[in-house]
DNA sequence: AACTTTGTTCAAAAAAACTTGAACAAAATG
DNA sequence: CATTTTGTTCAAGTTTTTTTGAACAAAGTT
Protein backbone atom coordinates (compact mmCIF):
# COMPACT_ATOMS: atom_id res chain seq x y z
CA UNK A 1 0.00 0.00 0.00
CA UNK A 2 2.14 2.89 -1.59
CA UNK A 3 -0.41 5.20 0.02
CA UNK A 4 0.88 8.08 -2.16
CA UNK A 5 -0.78 11.47 -1.49
CA UNK A 6 1.57 13.34 -3.89
CA UNK A 7 -1.47 15.21 -6.22
CA UNK A 8 1.46 17.77 -7.02
CA UNK A 9 -0.97 20.50 -5.67
CA UNK A 10 0.40 23.55 -7.76
CA UNK A 11 2.07 26.63 -6.17
CA UNK A 12 -0.91 29.78 -5.59
CA UNK A 13 -1.01 32.72 -6.35
CA UNK A 14 0.18 33.94 -2.73
CA UNK A 15 2.62 31.37 -2.53
CA UNK A 16 3.93 32.37 -5.63
CA UNK A 17 4.53 35.70 -4.69
CA UNK A 18 6.20 34.74 -1.42
CA UNK A 19 8.39 32.72 -2.75
CA UNK A 20 9.18 35.59 -5.21
CA UNK A 21 9.89 37.52 -2.57
CA UNK A 22 12.57 35.11 -0.91
CA UNK A 23 14.19 34.20 -4.54
CA UNK A 24 14.63 38.52 -4.22
CA UNK A 25 16.14 38.25 -0.79
CA UNK A 26 18.40 35.15 -1.61
CA UNK A 27 19.79 36.84 -4.62
CA UNK A 28 20.32 40.33 -2.57
CA UNK A 29 22.50 38.27 -0.18
CA UNK A 30 24.37 36.31 -2.92
CA UNK A 31 22.41 33.16 -2.79
CA UNK A 32 21.06 31.44 -6.19
CA UNK A 33 17.26 31.22 -7.09
CA UNK A 34 16.79 27.71 -6.42
CA UNK A 35 17.77 28.48 -2.51
CA UNK A 36 15.19 31.07 -2.47
CA UNK A 37 12.48 28.99 -3.98
CA UNK A 38 12.90 26.42 -1.61
CA UNK A 39 13.37 28.26 1.84
CA UNK A 40 10.20 30.86 0.54
CA UNK A 41 8.00 27.45 -0.17
CA UNK A 42 9.28 25.87 3.24
CA UNK A 43 7.70 29.54 4.53
CA UNK A 44 4.60 29.16 2.87
CA UNK A 45 3.75 25.45 3.81
CA UNK A 46 2.36 24.49 7.09
CA UNK A 47 3.49 21.26 7.40
CA UNK A 48 7.06 20.22 7.30
CA UNK A 49 8.29 18.98 3.37
CA UNK A 50 10.13 16.20 2.33
CA UNK A 51 13.10 16.45 -0.34
CA UNK A 52 10.30 15.15 -2.61
CA UNK A 53 7.89 17.70 -2.48
CA UNK A 54 10.28 20.27 -2.36
CA UNK A 55 11.49 18.60 -5.92
CA UNK A 56 7.96 18.08 -7.69
CA UNK A 57 6.07 21.77 -6.51
CA UNK A 58 8.91 23.91 -6.97
CA UNK A 59 9.70 21.44 -10.49
CA UNK A 60 13.07 21.99 -10.02
CA UNK A 61 15.83 19.20 -10.41
CA UNK A 62 17.15 16.80 -7.14
CA UNK A 63 20.66 18.41 -7.72
CA UNK A 64 19.10 21.73 -7.47
CA UNK A 65 17.18 21.08 -4.08
CA UNK A 66 19.76 18.48 -2.90
CA UNK A 67 22.69 21.28 -2.87
CA UNK A 68 19.94 24.03 -1.82
CA UNK A 69 19.05 22.05 1.26
CA UNK A 70 22.58 21.31 1.79
CA UNK A 71 23.63 25.61 2.31
CA UNK A 72 20.25 25.93 3.96
CA UNK A 73 21.05 23.60 6.54
CA UNK A 74 24.46 24.46 6.90
CA UNK A 75 23.00 28.30 7.20
CA UNK A 76 20.96 27.02 9.99
CA UNK A 77 17.70 28.48 7.77
CA UNK A 78 15.86 24.88 7.81
CA UNK A 79 15.68 22.60 10.18
CA UNK A 80 15.38 18.52 9.84
CA UNK A 81 11.75 17.50 11.27
CA UNK A 82 11.88 13.94 11.83
CA UNK A 83 8.05 12.78 10.58
CA UNK A 84 7.42 9.36 12.31
CA UNK A 85 6.31 6.82 10.01
CA UNK A 86 8.88 8.76 6.87
CA UNK A 87 11.72 7.42 5.91
CA UNK A 88 12.27 10.74 4.12
CA UNK A 89 13.83 13.86 5.72
CA UNK A 90 11.33 16.54 5.70
CA UNK A 91 12.65 20.13 6.82
CA UNK A 92 10.71 23.04 7.97
CA UNK A 93 12.32 26.52 8.04
CA UNK A 94 13.77 28.51 11.08
CA UNK A 95 11.29 31.74 11.53
CA UNK A 96 13.60 33.38 14.06
CA UNK A 97 14.85 36.14 12.24
CA UNK A 98 17.86 36.82 15.14
CA UNK A 99 18.89 33.15 14.22
CA UNK A 100 19.08 33.51 10.57
CA UNK A 101 20.94 36.60 10.78
CA UNK A 102 23.27 35.01 13.12
CA UNK A 103 23.57 32.11 10.26
CA UNK A 104 24.55 34.47 7.95
CA UNK A 105 27.07 36.10 9.64
CA UNK A 106 28.89 33.26 10.71
CA UNK A 107 29.10 31.52 7.78
CA UNK A 108 28.94 33.87 4.98
CA UNK A 109 31.03 36.89 6.81
CA UNK A 110 33.12 36.17 9.34
CA UNK A 111 35.27 34.04 7.50
CA UNK A 112 36.05 36.52 5.58
CA UNK A 113 36.86 39.24 8.67
CA UNK A 114 39.19 36.61 9.94
CA UNK A 115 41.12 35.88 6.75
CA UNK A 116 41.03 39.09 6.53
CA UNK A 117 43.17 39.64 9.58
CA UNK A 118 45.78 37.42 8.40
CA UNK A 119 45.65 39.22 4.92
CA UNK A 120 46.26 42.61 6.18
CA UNK A 121 49.44 40.98 8.57
CA UNK A 122 50.35 40.10 5.20
CA UNK A 123 50.39 43.67 3.55
CA UNK A 124 51.84 44.79 6.40
CA UNK A 125 54.91 42.94 5.52
CA UNK A 126 54.83 43.48 2.08
CA UNK A 127 55.41 47.29 2.96
CA UNK A 128 57.72 47.07 5.30
CA UNK A 129 59.95 45.59 2.33
CA UNK A 130 58.95 47.57 -0.26
CA UNK A 131 62.18 49.90 -1.67
CA UNK A 132 60.43 53.10 -1.95
CA UNK A 133 60.97 54.72 1.73
CA UNK A 134 58.75 57.86 0.68
CA UNK A 135 55.77 56.42 0.37
CA UNK A 136 55.90 54.35 3.50
CA UNK A 137 54.19 56.95 5.83
CA UNK A 138 51.11 56.55 3.50
CA UNK A 139 51.13 52.95 3.38
CA UNK A 140 50.99 52.38 6.82
CA UNK A 141 48.70 55.17 7.07
CA UNK A 142 45.87 53.07 5.19
CA UNK A 143 46.54 50.38 6.29
CA UNK A 144 45.67 51.56 9.75
CA UNK A 145 42.49 52.61 8.06
CA UNK A 146 41.98 49.03 6.91
CA UNK A 147 42.33 47.90 10.24
CA UNK A 148 39.85 50.25 11.73
CA UNK A 149 37.55 49.44 9.24
CA UNK A 150 37.57 45.44 10.07
CA UNK A 151 38.09 46.29 13.96
CA UNK A 152 35.08 48.48 13.54
CA UNK A 153 33.07 45.51 11.89
CA UNK A 154 33.83 43.30 14.19
CA UNK A 155 32.00 45.36 16.55
CA UNK A 156 28.62 46.02 15.01
CA UNK A 157 27.74 42.33 14.85
CA UNK A 158 27.04 42.12 18.55
CA UNK A 159 25.47 45.48 18.39
CA UNK A 160 23.18 43.71 15.09
CA UNK A 161 22.30 40.50 17.12
CA UNK A 162 21.41 42.51 20.59
CA UNK A 163 19.46 45.07 18.40
CA UNK A 164 17.56 41.47 16.79
CA UNK A 165 17.46 39.77 20.36
CA UNK A 166 15.72 42.03 22.36
CA UNK A 167 14.59 45.37 20.02
CA UNK A 168 13.08 46.57 23.29
CA UNK A 169 16.50 47.23 24.86
CA UNK A 170 17.61 49.95 21.78
CA UNK A 171 13.70 50.99 21.22
CA UNK A 172 11.69 51.87 23.75
CA UNK A 173 8.89 52.92 21.04
CA UNK A 174 7.95 49.39 20.09
CA UNK A 175 7.80 46.41 22.55
CA UNK A 176 4.77 45.41 20.43
CA UNK A 177 5.89 42.40 18.50
CA UNK A 178 6.55 40.11 20.22
CA UNK A 179 5.78 37.37 17.21
CA UNK A 180 8.87 35.81 16.67
CA UNK A 181 11.77 36.09 19.00
CA UNK B 1 54.53 70.75 -23.45
CA UNK B 2 52.61 68.11 -23.24
CA UNK B 3 54.11 66.78 -19.88
CA UNK B 4 53.08 63.21 -19.67
CA UNK B 5 53.91 62.20 -16.49
CA UNK B 6 52.88 58.53 -17.57
CA UNK B 7 55.68 55.90 -17.20
CA UNK B 8 52.64 54.17 -16.32
CA UNK B 9 54.21 52.54 -13.18
CA UNK B 10 53.58 48.96 -12.17
CA UNK B 11 51.61 47.95 -9.14
CA UNK B 12 53.46 47.39 -6.12
CA UNK B 13 53.08 44.54 -4.04
CA UNK B 14 51.18 45.36 -1.28
CA UNK B 15 49.42 47.40 -3.88
CA UNK B 16 48.91 44.13 -5.38
CA UNK B 17 47.56 42.42 -2.29
CA UNK B 18 45.15 45.90 -0.81
CA UNK B 19 43.69 45.34 -4.00
CA UNK B 20 42.94 42.13 -3.64
CA UNK B 21 41.71 42.60 -0.49
CA UNK B 22 39.13 45.08 -2.05
CA UNK B 23 38.04 42.81 -4.64
CA UNK B 24 36.80 40.03 -2.17
CA UNK B 25 35.13 42.80 -0.36
CA UNK B 26 33.26 44.12 -3.66
CA UNK B 27 32.43 40.29 -4.23
CA UNK B 28 30.96 39.80 -0.97
CA UNK B 29 28.65 42.51 -1.29
CA UNK B 30 27.62 41.45 -5.13
CA UNK B 31 30.05 43.96 -6.64
CA UNK B 32 32.14 43.14 -9.63
CA UNK B 33 35.83 42.24 -9.49
CA UNK B 34 36.48 45.73 -11.67
CA UNK B 35 35.14 48.10 -9.16
CA UNK B 36 36.80 46.36 -6.36
CA UNK B 37 40.15 47.02 -8.42
CA UNK B 38 39.01 50.79 -9.04
CA UNK B 39 38.48 51.34 -5.16
CA UNK B 40 41.07 49.63 -4.29
CA UNK B 41 43.39 51.27 -6.45
CA UNK B 42 42.23 54.92 -5.23
CA UNK B 43 42.55 53.95 -2.24
CA UNK B 44 46.41 53.16 -2.20
CA UNK B 45 47.60 56.17 -3.94
CA UNK B 46 47.92 59.28 -2.16
CA UNK B 47 46.81 61.70 -5.19
CA UNK B 48 43.56 61.71 -7.07
CA UNK B 49 43.85 59.76 -10.12
CA UNK B 50 42.42 60.07 -13.80
CA UNK B 51 40.38 57.65 -15.90
CA UNK B 52 43.79 57.20 -17.83
CA UNK B 53 45.72 56.47 -15.30
CA UNK B 54 43.19 53.71 -13.92
CA UNK B 55 42.78 52.34 -16.98
CA UNK B 56 46.50 52.20 -17.62
CA UNK B 57 47.62 51.15 -13.87
CA UNK B 58 44.86 48.27 -13.76
CA UNK B 59 45.35 47.17 -17.13
CA UNK B 60 41.12 46.94 -17.71
CA UNK B 61 38.99 48.05 -20.43
CA UNK B 62 37.54 51.97 -20.78
CA UNK B 63 34.63 50.44 -20.49
CA UNK B 64 35.11 49.03 -17.48
CA UNK B 65 36.40 52.04 -15.92
CA UNK B 66 33.89 54.14 -17.10
CA UNK B 67 30.92 51.92 -15.81
CA UNK B 68 32.71 51.28 -12.08
CA UNK B 69 33.77 54.97 -11.79
CA UNK B 70 29.80 55.24 -12.63
CA UNK B 71 28.80 53.01 -9.96
CA UNK B 72 31.01 54.00 -7.64
CA UNK B 73 29.47 58.01 -7.40
CA UNK B 74 26.55 56.75 -6.90
CA UNK B 75 27.56 54.87 -3.83
CA UNK B 76 29.45 57.71 -2.70
CA UNK B 77 32.21 55.89 -2.51
CA UNK B 78 34.66 57.89 -4.85
CA UNK B 79 34.48 62.02 -5.04
CA UNK B 80 35.57 63.95 -8.10
CA UNK B 81 38.56 66.15 -7.22
CA UNK B 82 39.27 69.20 -9.08
CA UNK B 83 43.18 69.09 -10.54
CA UNK B 84 43.87 72.92 -11.98
CA UNK B 85 45.37 72.68 -15.13
CA UNK B 86 43.84 69.43 -15.99
CA UNK B 87 40.85 68.93 -17.89
CA UNK B 88 40.74 65.23 -17.03
CA UNK B 89 38.34 63.85 -14.00
CA UNK B 90 40.50 63.21 -10.91
CA UNK B 91 39.06 60.86 -8.12
CA UNK B 92 39.43 60.44 -4.81
CA UNK B 93 38.21 57.45 -2.78
CA UNK B 94 35.62 57.97 -0.08
CA UNK B 95 37.45 57.24 3.66
CA UNK B 96 34.58 56.86 5.92
CA UNK B 97 33.94 54.09 6.79
CA UNK B 98 30.48 55.15 7.88
CA UNK B 99 29.39 57.15 4.68
CA UNK B 100 30.46 54.30 2.44
CA UNK B 101 28.20 52.10 4.80
CA UNK B 102 25.43 54.48 4.14
CA UNK B 103 25.68 55.33 0.41
CA UNK B 104 25.87 51.13 0.14
CA UNK B 105 22.52 50.84 2.70
CA UNK B 106 20.49 53.85 0.92
CA UNK B 107 21.37 52.75 -2.84
CA UNK B 108 21.07 48.62 -2.41
CA UNK B 109 19.16 48.21 0.14
CA UNK B 110 16.58 50.89 0.96
CA UNK B 111 15.29 50.41 -2.49
CA UNK B 112 14.50 46.72 -1.97
CA UNK B 113 13.10 47.22 1.25
CA UNK B 114 10.42 49.71 -0.08
CA UNK B 115 9.14 47.51 -2.82
CA UNK B 116 8.98 45.12 -0.70
CA UNK B 117 6.39 46.55 1.18
CA UNK B 118 4.06 47.12 -1.76
CA UNK B 119 4.61 43.34 -2.09
CA UNK B 120 3.41 42.37 0.88
CA UNK B 121 0.50 44.38 0.34
CA UNK B 122 -0.15 42.30 -3.04
CA UNK B 123 0.28 39.26 -1.04
CA UNK B 124 -2.23 40.06 1.61
CA UNK B 125 -4.58 40.62 -1.32
CA UNK B 126 -4.05 37.50 -3.16
CA UNK B 127 -4.75 35.66 0.13
CA UNK B 128 -7.95 37.11 0.38
CA UNK B 129 -9.20 36.12 -2.77
CA UNK B 130 -7.47 32.37 -2.45
CA UNK B 131 -10.27 30.21 -2.42
CA UNK B 132 -9.01 27.57 0.30
CA UNK B 133 -10.50 29.72 3.82
CA UNK B 134 -8.95 26.66 5.95
CA UNK B 135 -5.37 27.95 4.85
CA UNK B 136 -6.46 31.46 5.28
CA UNK B 137 -5.27 31.89 8.87
CA UNK B 138 -1.62 30.33 8.52
CA UNK B 139 -1.26 32.40 5.35
CA UNK B 140 -2.01 35.34 7.47
CA UNK B 141 0.02 34.53 10.13
CA UNK B 142 3.27 33.96 8.21
CA UNK B 143 2.73 37.65 6.17
CA UNK B 144 2.44 38.96 9.86
CA UNK B 145 5.99 37.63 9.99
CA UNK B 146 7.94 38.77 6.93
CA UNK B 147 6.28 42.34 8.11
CA UNK B 148 7.71 42.07 11.14
CA UNK B 149 11.15 41.23 10.12
CA UNK B 150 10.82 43.85 7.57
CA UNK B 151 9.88 46.23 10.13
CA UNK B 152 13.03 45.04 12.45
CA UNK B 153 15.25 45.45 9.15
CA UNK B 154 14.42 48.99 8.85
CA UNK B 155 14.63 49.48 12.27
CA UNK B 156 18.24 48.35 12.19
CA UNK B 157 19.54 50.18 10.10
CA UNK B 158 19.80 53.42 12.58
CA UNK B 159 21.32 51.53 14.71
CA UNK B 160 23.61 50.47 12.34
CA UNK B 161 24.70 54.26 11.45
CA UNK B 162 24.81 55.44 14.90
CA UNK B 163 27.11 52.62 15.90
CA UNK B 164 29.56 53.59 12.96
CA UNK B 165 28.54 57.29 13.72
CA UNK B 166 29.90 57.31 17.11
CA UNK B 167 30.96 53.64 18.44
CA UNK B 168 31.58 55.41 21.47
CA UNK B 169 27.60 55.55 22.82
CA UNK B 170 27.83 52.11 22.66
CA UNK B 171 30.93 51.05 23.56
CA UNK B 172 32.75 52.46 26.32
CA UNK B 173 35.34 49.86 26.44
CA UNK B 174 37.19 51.68 23.18
CA UNK B 175 37.24 55.64 22.96
CA UNK B 176 40.53 55.28 20.79
CA UNK B 177 40.12 55.07 17.18
CA UNK B 178 39.54 58.75 15.88
CA UNK B 179 41.50 58.17 13.04
CA UNK B 180 38.47 57.85 10.46
CA UNK B 181 34.75 58.84 11.02
C1' DA C 1 35.19 75.25 -38.34
C1' DA C 2 38.35 71.26 -38.21
C1' DC C 3 40.78 68.73 -34.88
C1' DT C 4 41.94 66.82 -30.40
C1' DT C 5 40.99 65.28 -25.92
C1' DT C 6 38.03 63.05 -22.70
C1' DG C 7 34.69 60.02 -21.45
C1' DT C 8 30.16 57.23 -22.40
C1' DT C 9 27.41 53.63 -24.62
C1' DC C 10 26.26 49.28 -26.11
C1' DA C 11 26.56 44.96 -28.87
C1' DA C 12 29.34 41.10 -28.90
C1' DA C 13 32.78 38.09 -26.54
C1' DA C 14 34.38 36.03 -22.37
C1' DA C 15 33.92 34.47 -17.84
C1' DA C 16 31.41 33.03 -13.89
C1' DA C 17 27.51 31.09 -11.65
C1' DC C 18 23.71 28.06 -11.63
C1' DT C 19 20.99 24.04 -12.97
C1' DT C 20 20.32 19.64 -14.75
C1' DG C 21 20.27 14.68 -14.93
C1' DA C 22 22.50 10.44 -14.98
C1' DA C 23 25.58 7.66 -12.30
C1' DC C 24 26.52 6.57 -7.80
C1' DA C 25 26.39 5.58 -2.61
C1' DA C 26 23.88 4.37 1.66
C1' DA C 27 20.51 2.47 4.09
C1' DA C 28 16.00 0.05 4.64
C1' DT C 29 12.97 -3.58 3.03
C1' DG C 30 11.41 -8.05 1.66
C1' DC D 1 21.44 -10.71 -0.41
C1' DA D 2 18.89 -8.69 -4.12
C1' DT D 3 15.89 -4.82 -4.56
C1' DT D 4 13.88 -0.54 -3.70
C1' DT D 5 13.93 3.90 -1.67
C1' DT D 6 16.26 8.12 -0.67
C1' DG D 7 19.50 11.41 -1.41
C1' DT D 8 24.36 13.04 -3.09
C1' DT D 9 27.86 14.12 -6.53
C1' DC D 10 29.71 16.05 -10.47
C1' DA D 11 30.48 16.74 -15.52
C1' DA D 12 28.07 18.95 -19.03
C1' DG D 13 24.71 22.32 -20.50
C1' DT D 14 22.34 26.67 -19.72
C1' DT D 15 21.81 31.19 -18.09
C1' DT D 16 23.48 35.36 -16.15
C1' DT D 17 26.90 38.61 -15.33
C1' DT D 18 30.98 41.02 -16.54
C1' DT D 19 34.36 42.77 -19.67
C1' DT D 20 35.89 44.48 -23.93
C1' DG D 21 36.53 47.67 -27.69
C1' DA D 22 34.89 50.27 -31.39
C1' DA D 23 31.59 53.84 -32.47
C1' DC D 24 29.85 57.87 -30.71
C1' DA D 25 28.92 62.34 -28.16
C1' DA D 26 30.54 66.52 -25.77
C1' DA D 27 33.45 69.93 -24.96
C1' DG D 28 37.97 72.27 -25.42
C1' DT D 29 41.84 73.98 -28.79
C1' DT D 30 43.95 76.13 -32.50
Amino acid sequence: MPATQSDIPTLSAWETSTIDVFVRAASLIGLPRSIGEIYGLLFCTPKALSFDELVERLQISKGSVSQGLKVLRQLGAVKLHYVPGSRRDHYQPELSMKRLVRGFIKDQFEPHLLSGSQRLDNIEALIQEAGDEASHAHALSRLGTLRSWQQRTRKLMPIVMAALGGAKFFDKESMDQETII
